[in-house]
DNA sequence: CTGTTAGCGCTTTCAC
DNA sequence: GTGAAAGCGCTAACAG
C-alpha cells in the first residue's frame, strides 16, 4: 500500500481552459492583482482549488526574471559570533548566484542607534530585503519603519525590535536561552549552595537583559539555595571582563557557579583559570555561557566550560536568507524550518 | 563600504559567444556529457571558470520538465517519533508540488531484514530516490545496492547501512548521542555514587548498541562511582519495558540514573512513577531518554524525564528530500545544512 | 475588464 | 562534433 502526498502537475492552461478564460486572467486572480470581474475571479479560484493548482516555482522565477538584491546590516567588530554569520553567507555563494540572488554586507556600529540608524537611512531603495542585527531604541525602530514603508522586506536577526514593523525576526527566544543556562547551572552544581556571578556585556542590550531576566527567573523559583550576585558588565570585553570577575571571585570564595551571558569569554575564561588552580573535581565552579565558537569549543572539551547555549550560526544565516527571499516573493514561510531553537552544547554534542 | 557577494548574472549564451561555440555544446561541457573535442572542452571550461559561471537553476528546472517520484520506507507501526517525521512530510505537500516533485510513503516491517529486503526490491524503478529506516543487515545492504545499481538515490534514515552503497545518510551519531546521555546523567546525579540502569528496545538494533556503546564509554571513563547494571530489552513496547523495569527498581535500591534508550517511554514512566512516591527532590532518579514527543514533552514538563536527547524530525524529512532532491538534479549537497543535530532538550529549551 | 504574445535561460531533439 | 530551433510554464507588456 502506498499512500501519494501530492497529485500530479496541471499548469495554469488547464486552469485557463477549465475557467474558460485566459491565461492572463489566471496569473491576475493568482496574484490578486485588479481588474478582473468578481464573478470571474470566483470562477478562476474555484477552478484552482478544485484541482489544488500549484503553479510551477522554477517558471514563475524564470518569468519575472529578477535578481534581487539583500543586504546584511551587521556589526564591524571582532565578535566571532557575527564573524560565522558572514562566513556562513560566503559559503552560500554559489547557492546565491544560481537564484540570481546578491547579498551585500553593509558593517556598521550595532551598538551606536544613531550611527546604526544612520546605516539603515542610508540604504537606498537599492535593495530588496534588509537583514539587520538590530538595537531596540526609538531611532532603530523609526528607521526599520522607514525602510518597510519603502517597500523592503526586513527582518532582525540575532537581536529583535519587536515594537518595529520588521516583518521577521530571526533569532532565539532569549528569555528562554536564559531559563535553559539558569537550569542548567542549577542543576550541575548538584545540591551545592552558594553563590553564582553573572558576566553580561551590557544590561541596555535587549538580548543580553533578555537573558539574564529569565536566568533570575529560574534562580529565585527553582534553586532557593544558590544566591545570584550583581551582574558585572564586562562590555564584552576581555580585559574588562577579566578585571571584574577576578575582583568578585576574590571577594567571595563561595561561587559555585558562573554565566556568561555575552562574549568576552576568553578574560572571563581567564580569571576563571587563576582561581581554578585551587579547585578539584566536584568542587569546580560551574561556568555556562553563550555560543559556539573557536574557543567556546576548546574550553567545553578541556571541562573549563560545562556547557554552551547556542544559536546555530549557519541556520541564521541561512533562514535570513531564504525568509527574505521568501518575502519578496509572496510565497509562505516555512515557520518550522525557519524556527532558530536553542541549543545545549555539551562536550559530547559538540556539532 | 559594502562587500558584493555575488557577481551579477551571465547567461550560458554569453559563454557560448566568448568560447566561440554554441549553446548546446555549452550545455554538454555543464554536464560532462560526451561528444565534444578535448580542446573545445577545455576552452569552454576556461569561459565557464573566467566568469565563474552558474547556471540559472530555474530554468534548468523548467527546461527539464520532469517530475520527480521519492519512495519513503518507514516502520509501519504507532512509533511517535516516525509519526512526526511522516507529518513534517504531509506539511511540505505545496512546497513538493510547486516543484513537481512527489513523495509516496511505503510502510513496512523495518524490524524485520527480509520483510524490509523486500519491500525495497519491490519498489519498481519508478521511483528517482529512495529514503529508508533501515536495518543494519546483510540483505537489506543488498537490496539498498540493487536500488543504486538501478539507478535511484538512496538515503538511509535515522539507522543508517554504512556498508551498504546508499549515497546519503540523513540521521544523528548514535554513539555520540549515547555518550551525550551518559554525560548528562553523570553530570545530573551530582556526585551521588549508585546505580544506573538502561532500558532499550533491542541491542540488534544498530542505532540502540551504538547508543547504549557511547554510553557506556563516557560511563566508565568518567563516573567512576556510578555502577551501570545490564542493559534491560524492552523491545520498545509499553509492557514489556514497564515490567522488567519494575523488577529491577525493586531488586536494586540504589539506583541512582536510568537511561531509555529507545521507546516505550510510558512504560518506562510508569514504573519510575511507582517508585517515585517514596522519592524527594535531590534524592530523585535522573531519568534521560530520547525523541521529543507528546509524552516526553509532559514528563519533562512534570521533571519526571529530565532531558531527552532529540534529533529534530522536521529537520529530518526535509533534510532527506532536499537530498533526495540534490542528488536527483545532480547539485551539491549543503553538508552544513543538512547535518542533523543531536539536540539536548530539557524543560526550558523544549521546542 | 480580458486576451494575445513575446520572451525568461536552459534542455533536447534533430540536422548537418 | 557541433549547431539551430522548438519548447518548458509562467509573467508582463500591449492591444482591444
Amino acid at each position: 500500500m502506498t499512500e501519494t502526498l501530492t497529485p500530479t502537475a496541471l499548469t495554469l492552461k488547464d486552469i485557463a481552459r477549465e475557467a474558460g478564460v485566459s491565461l492572463a486572467t489566471v496569473d491576475r486572480v493568482l496574484h490578486n492583482r485588479p481588474g478582473v470581474r468578481p464573478d470571474t475571479v470566483r470562477r478562476v479560484k474555484a477552478a484552482i482549488e478544485r484541482n489544488s493548482f500549484q503553479p510551477h516555482v522554477a517558471a514563475a522565477e524564470l518569468a519575472r526574471g529578477r535578481a534581487r538584491r539583500f543586504a546584511f546590516v551587521m556589526p564591524s567588530g571582532p565578535n566571532p559570533f557575527m564573524q560565522q554569520i558572514e562566513a556562513y553567507l560566503g559559503e552560500m555563494a554559489a547557492w546565491l548566484s544560481a537564484r540570481r540572488l546578491s547579498v551585500e554586507m553593509v558593517p556598521t556600529d550595532v551598538f551606536d542607534p544613531s550611527v546604526l540608524a544612520a546605516s539603515l537611512e542610508a540604504l537606498s531603495d537599492a535593495y530588496d530585503g534588509v537583514a539587520v542585527v538590530a538595537l531596540d531604541h526609538p531611532g532603530v525602530r523609526a528607521a526599520i519603519n522607514d525602510l518597510v514603508d519603502a517597500g523592503a522586506k526586513v527582518v532582525t536577526l540575532v537581536s529583535d525590535v519587536p515594537s518595529s514593523r520588521r516583518h521577521h525576526y530571526v533569532g532565539i527566544d532569549n528569555i528562554a536561552a536564559g531559563r535553559t543556562a539558569g537550569a542548567l547551572i542549577g542543576r550541575l552544581v548538584g545540591g551545592r549552595s552558594g553563590k553564582v556571578a553573572i558576566v553580561a556585556g551590557s544590561q541596555g542590550l535587549r538580548d543580553h537583559a533578555e537573558r539574564i531576566f529569565g536566568f533570575n527567573q529560574v534562580m529565585a523559583s527553582e534553586f532557593p539555595d544558590l544566591n545570584v550576585l550583581p551582574v558585572l558588565e564586562g562590555r564584552d570585553e576581555d580585559d574588562r571582563s577579566e578585571q571584574l570577575l577576578a575582583q568578585l571571585l576574590g571577594r567571595h570564595a563561595d561561587i559555585v557557579g558562573l554565566y556568561n551571558v555575552g562574549a568576552g569569554t576568553q578574560g572571563v575564561a581567564k580569571a576563571l583559570n587563576d582561581r581554578a588552580l585551587n579547585e578539584t573535581g566536584r568542587d569546580k565552579l560551574v561556568f555556562v555561557g553563550h555560543d559556539v565558537t573557536a574557543l567556546t569549543r576548546r574550553l567545553l572539551l578541556q571541562g573549563v566550560m560545562d556547557a554552551a547555549i547556542s544559536q546555530n550560526p549557519g541556520h541564521e544565516a541561512r533562514a535570513a536568507v531564504r525568509v527574505l527571499l521568501a518575502l519578496a516573493r509572496g510565497e509562505p514561510i516555512l515557520r518550522e524550518q525557519e524556527k532558530i531553537r536553542i541549543d545545549i552544547v555539551m562536550r559530547d554534542n559538540l556539532p
